[in-house]
DNA sequence: GTCTATACTCGGATAGAC
DNA sequence: GTCTATCCGAGTATAGAC
């Protein structure tokens, strides 16, 4: 699904610069309006070429896509995957909350990630595989650091991390729902701070993620420990 | 947005009947393929008539979406508004978990929903506004629930109805996400009644609901006390 | 290897005949 | 109230210019 995604480093062919802006334009237009709503005229308009000269880099409009939902999901493993859950639970979680303070400045790209996640619920979907894998390691890196902060800390009796993972991960994206139709009225990282404390996690002092640097891509985005086996 | 909506109770028109059977249609070609991979023309020739025919009983295929989920909502509210929020907190509350064990038994409807309110996050989108006041509306019955229940059992210091209402819409929409991914991982009703526990609140013994009974109109869907004055 | 031109099929939507 | 005919724009596929 992602190879051959390594940087080649040295001065880009024209190929590559064309594969690039159309990928730009891509993300542009999908986080503004979604992916149904915009053709691959629309794209290949905006990325200055014709939409048959576009289909010459990608074989079709899903696999644009995906490869938008890659691109920005690296973004996010950057923050997630400095540190690994088993090892440094508290720091793994506080990079979520650093992620979820960040969304609240991108509505698009949110946007965007809520609509396709159900459109993807379909098993035809192109991004299905995407999106089951895509949660089974949110969930997976989630539960090894409720796991280790539980062996830490001395576990209630009840506790159950995989099922506090799971409910984490509803919580931020019912979260996002919620605000993407009423932004004024939802703090996604006041909710979610919340929810740590219900839990005895006290994450109202992590700090604010810079602002995402504008179209470039990731210098090093090569293993990210998030994506560890399960 | 529901104008129009009260039974004829006498001897239904043609029209009227036409109007049945392509909304019937709709609702059951959308729950098993989602909203635009089913076309106009599957849901006339399903109904017995020509597209062309059918757009003369609705103006489009946005509104016969609307129309779809205006009926199913009704269904839930039956369930919800049968209790006051105010006067019996722990019932509506439990009325709450029978929905979601019975949305474990109807994907189909459940992804349409998910789909469309993420959807829906752009002004411009034809249920926009609906989809906008019921949140707010189930925020806030769930939120008089919660109140209730603090002013009666005694409220613990820092909390808030509000956000325990937004957090468990929140966990109720999230839960849907990754069950659609993945039904076999993801107990939706188990989740939820884990979170009521988590707030001191034990459902565990909370009641199915019957099946829904197929294709036919609510007996009595007047006035739903869940659409109280915020 | 990069791109344009063109055409095919299917979608939603409209106009007007019956 | 319903149909036929038609329009426009979508995704996709192919041929061929450069």
């Amino acid at each position: 699904m992602s190879e051959q995604t390594r940087m080649p480093a040295g001065r880009p062919s024209k190929g590559e610069r064309t594969r690039a802006r159309i990928l730009a334009a891509a993300a542009e237009l999908f986080a503004a309006s979604g992916f149904h709503a915009v053709s691959l005229r629309d794209i290949a308009a905006h990325a200055g070429l014709t939409h048959a000269g576009l289909l010459h880099h990608f074989p079709g409009k899903d696999s644009l896509l995906i490869e938008v939902l890659d691109h920005r999901d690296r973004e996010d493993a950057e923050v997630l995957s400095q540190v690994a859950p088993r090892e440094h639970p508290e720091e793994f979680l506080r990079g979520v909350v650093r992620v979820v303070h960040r969304n609240m400045r991108t509505p698009g790209p949110v946007g965007l990630y809520a609509r396709i996640s159900t459109e993807a619920a379909d098993p035809d979907h192109p991004a299905h595989a995407y999106f089951v894998r895509r949660y089974e390691l949110l969930r997976a890196g989630l539960t090894e650091a409720f796991t280790a902060l539980a062996a830490r800390t001395g576990a209630p009796p009840g506790h159950d991390p995989a099922l506090t993972a799971q409910t984490l991960v509803a919580v931020m994206d019912g979260l996002q729902t919620q605000w993407l139709l009423a932004p004024a009225a939802i703090d996604m990282h006041a909710a979610v701070v919340a929810f740590f404390a219900r839990i005895g996690l006290d994450f109202r002092d992590v700090p604010p993620l810079p602002d995402r640097r504008s179209g470039s891509e990731p210098s090093s985005a090569s293993t990210t420990s998030a994506e560890a086996d399960t």
